[in-house]
DNA sequence: GTGGTCTAGACCACA
DNA sequence: GTGGTCTAGACCACA
């Protein structure tokens, strides 16, 4: 797990969306035991006091549940994690379609063009 | 022409991007002259010395050509903009797709999730 | 180094001139250190955003490479330097050619006359 | 003529270094009547004074000769003329073979670019 | 009016 | 300490 964080925006909001991505990206698996708050807040340099709003968070996402006493876990509904993982993907999708549309590309150029980019990789 | 700035970047780096971003798309037209700077720094809310660095960078790259006590213009090399536009687009599109793998995407699904999202507009 | 600026050209240009010819001579020899801007404005009786402008310029060049928070390094491309060595002496040759021109001089006198002025020493 | 004059130097020194070079290069022919001071004046964008200051240099230098009635006349001493190119071209010389030193070239490197440079015409 | 230059001085990140 | 950025404001040449 990368914790590059910025300045900008606030870290809990930045913390929450590594942490989705994390889980959406398998990189924490469905059902698996996810490492402890004061453990993960060492790791990314935050009080802990942050990086537990930002569990707070996807805690509300049903993405994690707590188990008192043996911690905390990965949903395994790997439907909801689907779901929370398009609903990403869109916004990233929407941010690079926007930006193409100033660079004034059409729909389909842009479809032409992502088609090249990957195919040329 | 929105000039957003953030406090992330030299702001000097996002006027030029912005600057680009107007000649490629074609907002400011081959051959035109662009305001003075004096307007421009004045529309963006910066100081005329950054607003004048950010157009020595664009200078440097040829794509406005300056004339003394006249103004600038752009460019009127529709060729060097086609290749800056696709300069920035590779950019873009490389931020995406680094994006989407993050999320788990592969080259397939990454094509099929952008061929849907723009029928669906 | 000998800061001497006239008020004709631009500073920052004469400054240039000045740091590129003490590279190129071998004056700041490759791959050292450069003393900091803060210093060399000082030196040179200018202001640092003037000296920092023509380190930019020599950035630009590559003649040096800058590392933050460690200072500039003279780049040790001496193939490099050979080569903006030739340039600037092609640009002090044709200026000194241009000028015999003007007094009335052929190419064989100007030969002569070099040769004779060398020899005298 | 090319009146090129800046605002660094006296601007009669430089009518003066222009006169000249007229007259070494053969542009003003030995013997031969030179325009009116106020023509000269004119021609050059200065004040007839100044103009007239530097024609008593040039006198001074013997260059030309002042004939009541007729107006003035370059000199047909021509060894004297070769004198003075000579002595126009030592100073070019001298400051070409400076800044070549200065550029890091030794005399034998200096005559060898000389000669290339002369022969790629 | 236009662009271009320069200074003084503040503030930032990084190590 | 290092380099990097930005602002405010003055002044210049040119037409």
């Amino acid at each position: 797990m990368g914790w590059k964080l910025d300045s900008d925006r606030p870290i809990h909001v930045q913390l929450l969306e590594l942490l989705k991505t994390g889980i959406v990206s398998g990189e924490y698996e469905p059902g698996s035991k996810i490492p402890s708050v004061r453990e993960l807040a060492a790791e990314a340099g935050v009080n802990p006091n942050t990086m537990q709003r930002a569990f707070g968070e996807l805690e509300r996402l049903e993405l994690i549940k707590t188990e008192r006493t043996t911690g905390r876990f990965v949903t395994d509904d790997e439907k909801l994690i689907g779901l929370i993982r398009d609903d990403m993907a869109k916004g990233v999708l929407n941010d690079f379609v926007r930006d193409m549309k100033r660079l004034g590309f059409s729909n389909e150029s842009i479809l032409a063009f992502v088609k090249a980019g990957l195919e040329e990789e």
